[in-house]
DNA sequence: TCAGCGAATAAGAATCATTCCAATCAGCAA
DNA sequence: TTGCTGATTGGAATGATTCTTATTCGCTGA
Protein backbone atom coordinates (compact mmCIF):
# COMPACT_ATOMS: atom_id res chain seq x y z
CA UNK A 1 0.00 0.00 0.00
CA UNK A 2 1.37 3.17 -1.07
CA UNK A 3 0.23 5.98 1.34
CA UNK A 4 -0.83 9.21 -0.87
CA UNK A 5 -1.40 11.04 2.34
CA UNK A 6 2.02 12.52 4.02
CA UNK A 7 0.87 11.79 7.69
CA UNK A 8 3.02 10.84 11.17
CA UNK A 9 2.86 7.24 11.05
CA UNK A 10 0.20 7.20 13.79
CA UNK A 11 1.23 3.51 15.36
CA UNK A 12 -2.44 1.83 16.58
CA UNK A 13 -0.68 0.00 19.62
CA UNK A 14 1.24 2.79 20.77
CA UNK A 15 -1.45 5.13 20.99
CA UNK A 16 -3.66 2.57 22.58
CA UNK A 17 -0.95 1.96 24.69
CA UNK A 18 -0.79 5.84 25.56
CA UNK A 19 -4.28 5.51 26.63
CA UNK A 20 -3.86 2.63 28.99
CA UNK A 21 -6.31 0.56 26.29
CA UNK A 22 -5.33 -2.78 24.95
CA UNK A 23 -4.41 -3.50 21.45
CA UNK A 24 -6.95 -6.90 19.70
CA UNK A 25 -7.45 -7.96 16.60
CA UNK A 26 -11.07 -6.20 16.29
CA UNK A 27 -9.04 -2.95 17.05
CA UNK A 28 -6.56 -3.87 14.20
CA UNK A 29 -8.81 -5.00 11.31
CA UNK A 30 -11.30 -1.52 11.95
CA UNK A 31 -8.34 0.87 12.06
CA UNK A 32 -7.45 -0.40 9.15
CA UNK A 33 -10.48 -0.64 7.10
CA UNK A 34 -9.76 3.03 7.78
CA UNK A 35 -6.69 3.43 6.27
CA UNK A 36 -6.91 1.22 3.16
CA UNK A 37 -10.05 3.26 1.73
CA UNK A 38 -10.40 6.37 2.73
CA UNK A 39 -14.16 7.19 2.24
CA UNK A 40 -15.90 7.72 5.10
CA UNK A 41 -17.60 5.10 5.73
CA UNK A 42 -20.49 4.40 8.61
CA UNK A 43 -20.18 1.93 11.12
CA UNK A 44 -22.16 -0.42 9.13
CA UNK A 45 -19.70 0.14 6.11
CA UNK A 46 -16.76 -0.94 7.88
CA UNK A 47 -18.89 -3.81 9.53
CA UNK A 48 -19.46 -5.30 6.50
CA UNK A 49 -15.57 -4.61 4.90
CA UNK A 50 -14.24 -6.24 7.98
CA UNK A 51 -17.03 -9.25 8.17
CA UNK A 52 -14.57 -11.02 5.08
CA UNK A 53 -11.58 -11.03 7.33
CA UNK A 54 -12.92 -11.31 10.85
CA UNK A 55 -16.59 -12.91 10.08
CA UNK A 56 -16.96 -13.58 13.62
CA UNK A 57 -16.89 -9.74 14.57
CA UNK A 58 -19.98 -8.03 15.71
CA UNK A 59 -21.21 -4.50 14.69
CA UNK A 60 -21.33 -3.31 18.50
CA UNK A 61 -18.04 -4.27 18.69
CA UNK A 62 -17.66 -2.33 15.87
CA UNK A 63 -18.43 0.79 17.32
CA UNK A 64 -16.69 0.22 20.42
CA UNK A 65 -13.64 -0.09 18.53
CA UNK A 66 -14.53 3.19 16.20
CA UNK A 67 -15.17 5.33 19.16
CA UNK A 68 -11.87 3.84 21.09
CA UNK A 69 -10.21 4.87 17.96
CA UNK A 70 -11.74 8.45 17.93
CA UNK A 71 -10.91 8.59 21.67
CA UNK A 72 -7.05 7.99 21.05
CA UNK A 73 -7.21 10.30 18.22
CA UNK A 74 -6.35 8.24 15.50
CA UNK A 75 -9.67 8.92 13.72
CA UNK A 76 -12.56 11.94 13.17
CA UNK A 77 -16.15 11.16 13.68
CA UNK A 78 -17.41 13.12 10.94
CA UNK A 79 -21.03 14.23 10.89
CA UNK A 80 -22.80 17.25 8.98
CA UNK A 81 -26.12 15.70 7.80
CA UNK A 82 -28.78 13.51 9.35
CA UNK A 83 -27.82 9.97 9.38
CA UNK A 84 -25.09 7.74 10.60
CA UNK A 85 -21.40 9.08 11.61
CA UNK A 86 -18.88 8.58 9.58
CA UNK A 87 -14.86 8.17 10.25
CA UNK A 88 -12.10 9.41 8.59
CA UNK A 89 -8.73 8.31 9.03
CA UNK A 90 -6.82 11.27 7.85
CA UNK A 91 -5.24 13.22 10.67
CA UNK A 92 -4.34 16.14 8.34
CA UNK A 93 -5.67 19.56 8.84
CA UNK A 94 -8.53 19.35 5.95
CA UNK A 95 -12.43 19.94 5.09
CA UNK A 96 -14.90 17.78 4.06
CA UNK A 97 -16.79 18.52 0.61
CA UNK A 98 -20.00 16.16 0.41
CA UNK A 99 -21.31 16.12 -2.86
CA UNK A 100 -24.88 16.30 -2.88
CA UNK A 101 -25.74 14.59 -6.06
CA UNK A 102 -23.61 11.21 -4.96
CA UNK A 103 -23.58 11.38 -1.41
CA UNK A 104 -19.26 10.98 -1.93
CA UNK A 105 -17.49 12.69 0.66
CA UNK A 106 -13.85 14.44 -0.32
CA UNK A 107 -10.71 15.53 1.88
CA UNK A 108 -9.65 18.93 1.13
CA UNK A 109 -6.45 19.82 2.58
CA UNK A 110 -6.77 23.37 4.92
CA UNK A 111 -3.41 25.55 4.58
CA UNK A 112 -2.60 26.49 8.27
CA UNK A 113 -3.31 30.44 7.37
CA UNK A 114 -7.07 29.93 6.35
CA UNK A 115 -7.50 28.06 9.50
CA UNK A 116 -6.03 31.30 11.22
CA UNK A 117 -8.07 33.32 9.12
CA UNK A 118 -11.32 31.43 9.97
CA UNK A 119 -10.27 31.35 13.77
CA UNK A 120 -9.76 35.23 13.70
CA UNK A 121 -13.63 35.39 13.59
CA UNK A 122 -13.90 34.13 16.93
CA UNK A 123 -15.07 37.68 19.50
CA UNK A 124 -12.59 37.25 22.84
CA UNK A 125 -13.46 35.09 25.14
CA UNK A 126 -14.68 32.19 23.03
CA UNK A 127 -11.53 29.54 23.01
CA UNK A 128 -11.97 26.80 20.45
CA UNK A 129 -10.37 23.40 20.50
CA UNK A 130 -11.58 22.30 17.36
CA UNK A 131 -12.66 23.72 13.62
CA UNK A 132 -14.90 21.92 11.58
CA UNK A 133 -15.46 22.88 7.74
CA UNK A 134 -17.96 20.80 5.45
CA UNK A 135 -18.59 22.33 1.78
CA UNK A 136 -22.45 21.08 0.08
CA UNK A 137 -22.10 20.83 -4.02
CA UNK A 138 -20.98 19.17 -7.06
CA UNK A 139 -17.44 17.72 -6.64
CA UNK A 140 -16.03 17.23 -10.34
CA UNK A 141 -16.95 14.72 -12.21
CA UNK A 142 -13.51 12.67 -12.85
CA UNK B 1 -39.33 42.18 20.46
CA UNK B 2 -36.74 44.28 19.08
CA UNK B 3 -34.54 42.26 16.51
CA UNK B 4 -30.74 42.29 17.14
CA UNK B 5 -29.89 40.28 13.79
CA UNK B 6 -30.61 43.13 10.85
CA UNK B 7 -31.71 40.81 8.37
CA UNK B 8 -34.24 41.14 5.02
CA UNK B 9 -37.28 40.42 6.47
CA UNK B 10 -38.27 37.20 5.25
CA UNK B 11 -41.86 37.20 5.44
CA UNK B 12 -43.37 33.70 5.82
CA UNK B 13 -46.66 34.12 3.85
CA UNK B 14 -44.94 35.41 0.85
CA UNK B 15 -42.00 32.84 1.08
CA UNK B 16 -44.86 29.87 1.23
CA UNK B 17 -46.77 31.35 -1.67
CA UNK B 18 -43.40 31.33 -3.63
CA UNK B 19 -43.07 27.81 -3.30
CA UNK B 20 -46.46 27.22 -4.10
CA UNK B 21 -47.43 25.92 -0.37
CA UNK B 22 -50.12 26.96 1.76
CA UNK B 23 -49.48 29.24 5.22
CA UNK B 24 -51.30 27.48 7.87
CA UNK B 25 -51.04 28.56 11.83
CA UNK B 26 -49.14 25.56 12.30
CA UNK B 27 -46.39 27.04 10.18
CA UNK B 28 -46.48 30.27 11.48
CA UNK B 29 -46.14 29.07 14.68
CA UNK B 30 -43.42 26.93 14.28
CA UNK B 31 -41.60 29.38 12.41
CA UNK B 32 -42.38 32.48 14.92
CA UNK B 33 -41.06 29.69 17.89
CA UNK B 34 -37.11 29.76 15.82
CA UNK B 35 -37.31 34.17 15.62
CA UNK B 36 -38.27 34.69 18.83
CA UNK B 37 -35.61 32.47 21.09
CA UNK B 38 -32.52 31.76 18.99
CA UNK B 39 -30.83 28.95 20.61
CA UNK B 40 -31.30 26.72 17.88
CA UNK B 41 -33.93 24.14 19.46
CA UNK B 42 -34.46 20.59 18.32
CA UNK B 43 -37.81 19.59 16.73
CA UNK B 44 -38.44 18.39 20.19
CA UNK B 45 -37.69 21.70 22.05
CA UNK B 46 -39.81 23.73 19.54
CA UNK B 47 -42.59 21.44 20.11
CA UNK B 48 -42.72 21.97 23.63
CA UNK B 49 -42.65 25.75 23.23
CA UNK B 50 -45.29 25.97 20.80
CA UNK B 51 -47.69 23.66 22.49
CA UNK B 52 -49.02 26.43 25.25
CA UNK B 53 -50.07 28.44 22.24
CA UNK B 54 -51.48 25.37 20.25
CA UNK B 55 -51.91 22.76 22.13
CA UNK B 56 -53.63 19.92 19.88
CA UNK B 57 -50.32 20.70 17.66
CA UNK B 58 -48.44 17.18 16.50
CA UNK B 59 -44.96 16.29 16.73
CA UNK B 60 -44.93 14.99 13.14
CA UNK B 61 -46.74 18.37 12.40
CA UNK B 62 -43.84 20.28 13.94
CA UNK B 63 -41.05 17.62 11.86
CA UNK B 64 -42.92 18.40 8.98
CA UNK B 65 -43.61 22.87 9.17
CA UNK B 66 -39.06 23.17 10.18
CA UNK B 67 -38.73 20.49 6.69
CA UNK B 68 -40.88 23.25 4.75
CA UNK B 69 -39.48 26.13 5.88
CA UNK B 70 -35.69 24.59 5.49
CA UNK B 71 -37.16 24.30 1.97
CA UNK B 72 -38.48 27.67 1.56
CA UNK B 73 -35.00 28.98 2.83
CA UNK B 74 -36.39 30.23 6.11
CA UNK B 75 -34.57 27.82 8.43
CA UNK B 76 -31.26 26.07 8.34
CA UNK B 77 -31.33 22.64 9.88
CA UNK B 78 -27.89 22.09 11.50
CA UNK B 79 -26.19 19.23 12.68
CA UNK B 80 -22.54 19.17 14.02
CA UNK B 81 -23.21 15.83 16.32
CA UNK B 82 -24.52 13.02 16.71
CA UNK B 83 -27.74 14.00 18.14
CA UNK B 84 -31.21 15.52 17.34
CA UNK B 85 -30.95 17.96 14.49
CA UNK B 86 -31.74 21.62 15.29
CA UNK B 87 -32.87 24.67 13.88
CA UNK B 88 -31.62 28.26 13.12
CA UNK B 89 -33.36 31.27 11.79
CA UNK B 90 -30.51 33.42 11.47
CA UNK B 91 -30.25 34.09 7.49
CA UNK B 92 -27.15 35.62 7.77
CA UNK B 93 -24.04 34.12 6.89
CA UNK B 94 -22.58 33.07 10.10
CA UNK B 95 -20.35 30.02 11.73
CA UNK B 96 -21.19 28.32 15.34
CA UNK B 97 -19.47 27.78 18.31
CA UNK B 98 -20.16 25.19 20.04
CA UNK B 99 -20.06 24.75 23.90
CA UNK B 100 -18.52 21.37 24.91
CA UNK B 101 -19.19 22.21 28.53
CA UNK B 102 -23.01 23.60 28.34
CA UNK B 103 -24.22 22.34 24.97
CA UNK B 104 -24.79 25.75 23.86
CA UNK B 105 -24.74 27.32 20.26
CA UNK B 106 -23.92 30.38 19.12
CA UNK B 107 -23.79 32.41 15.72
CA UNK B 108 -20.96 33.49 15.32
CA UNK B 109 -21.27 36.67 11.91
CA UNK B 110 -18.74 35.20 8.76
CA UNK B 111 -17.54 38.45 6.97
CA UNK B 112 -17.72 37.58 3.16
CA UNK B 113 -13.77 37.99 3.15
CA UNK B 114 -13.36 34.88 5.12
CA UNK B 115 -16.08 32.83 3.46
CA UNK B 116 -14.00 33.40 0.10
CA UNK B 117 -10.21 33.09 1.67
CA UNK B 118 -12.28 29.53 3.09
CA UNK B 119 -13.83 28.85 -0.46
CA UNK B 120 -10.64 29.68 -2.32
CA UNK B 121 -9.02 25.92 -0.55
CA UNK B 122 -11.09 24.34 -3.40
CA UNK B 123 -9.86 23.05 -5.82
CA UNK B 124 -10.57 23.36 -9.41
CA UNK B 125 -13.75 21.97 -10.47
CA UNK B 126 -15.72 22.14 -6.83
CA UNK B 127 -19.06 23.85 -6.86
CA UNK B 128 -19.79 25.04 -3.45
CA UNK B 129 -23.43 25.66 -2.98
CA UNK B 130 -22.86 26.26 0.75
CA UNK B 131 -20.22 26.00 3.67
CA UNK B 132 -20.59 25.32 6.88
CA UNK B 133 -18.15 26.04 9.83
CA UNK B 134 -18.38 24.85 13.62
CA UNK B 135 -16.38 25.59 15.98
CA UNK B 136 -16.17 23.38 19.31
CA UNK B 137 -14.63 24.34 22.39
CA UNK B 138 -15.62 27.06 25.58
CA UNK B 139 -17.50 30.39 25.06
CA UNK B 140 -16.86 33.21 27.21
CA UNK B 141 -18.48 32.37 30.81
CA UNK B 142 -20.64 35.97 30.63
C1' DT C 1 -72.45 29.91 -0.83
C1' DC C 2 -71.01 25.38 -1.53
C1' DA C 3 -68.96 21.05 -3.38
C1' DG C 4 -64.77 18.96 -4.64
C1' DC C 5 -59.89 18.26 -4.45
C1' DG C 6 -55.42 18.21 -3.19
C1' DA C 7 -52.57 19.79 0.58
C1' DA C 8 -51.69 19.62 5.38
C1' DT C 9 -52.31 17.74 9.93
C1' DA C 10 -52.71 14.20 13.59
C1' DA C 11 -51.93 9.85 15.79
C1' DG C 12 -49.62 6.03 16.01
C1' DA C 13 -46.72 2.42 13.93
C1' DA C 14 -42.39 1.50 11.86
C1' DT C 15 -37.55 2.32 10.90
C1' DC C 16 -32.80 3.06 11.67
C1' DA C 17 -28.68 4.17 14.02
C1' DT C 18 -26.91 3.74 18.18
C1' DT C 19 -26.46 2.48 22.96
C1' DC C 20 -27.12 -0.54 26.73
C1' DC C 21 -26.86 -4.98 29.07
C1' DA C 22 -25.54 -9.41 30.64
C1' DA C 23 -22.92 -13.21 29.60
C1' DT C 24 -18.69 -14.90 27.96
C1' DC C 25 -13.75 -14.37 26.56
C1' DA C 26 -8.76 -13.30 26.53
C1' DG C 27 -4.37 -11.75 28.17
C1' DC C 28 -1.57 -11.12 31.93
C1' DA C 29 -0.21 -11.66 36.99
C1' DA C 30 -0.11 -13.98 41.26
C1' DT D 1 -3.72 -22.77 37.20
C1' DT D 2 -6.58 -19.21 38.83
C1' DG D 3 -8.14 -14.56 39.07
C1' DC D 4 -8.82 -10.13 37.45
C1' DT D 5 -9.99 -6.71 34.33
C1' DG D 6 -10.87 -5.05 30.04
C1' DA D 7 -12.92 -6.42 25.63
C1' DT D 8 -16.19 -8.75 22.76
C1' DT D 9 -20.88 -10.63 21.63
C1' DG D 10 -25.65 -11.00 20.74
C1' DG D 11 -29.67 -9.27 21.75
C1' DA D 12 -32.72 -5.97 23.93
C1' DA D 13 -33.72 -1.17 24.54
C1' DT D 14 -33.63 3.66 23.21
C1' DG D 15 -34.40 7.86 20.74
C1' DA D 16 -34.97 10.59 16.76
C1' DT D 17 -37.07 10.56 12.73
C1' DT D 18 -40.00 8.96 9.06
C1' DC D 19 -43.95 6.62 7.34
C1' DT D 20 -48.82 5.44 6.97
C1' DT D 21 -53.49 6.27 7.09
C1' DA D 22 -57.44 8.66 8.24
C1' DT D 23 -59.12 13.13 8.84
C1' DT D 24 -59.37 17.96 8.33
C1' DC D 25 -58.50 22.21 6.03
C1' DG D 26 -58.21 25.80 2.54
C1' DC D 27 -58.81 27.22 -1.84
C1' DT D 28 -61.10 27.31 -6.32
C1' DG D 29 -64.66 26.88 -9.53
C1' DA D 30 -69.74 26.11 -10.12
MN1 LIG E 1 -26.38 15.38 1.15
MN1 LIG F 1 -20.73 18.51 22.39
ZN1 LIG G 1 -11.86 13.35 6.10
ZN1 LIG H 1 -27.26 29.66 13.80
Amino acid sequence: MRLSHQEPPANLAQRLADSGLRNTPQREVVYNALLVRRDHPTADEVYTRVRPEMPTISLATVYNCLETLVQCDLVRQVNFERGPSRYCANLLPHAHFHDEKTGATYDIPLPPEVLAHVRSVLPAGYEAKTVEITFHGQAPIA
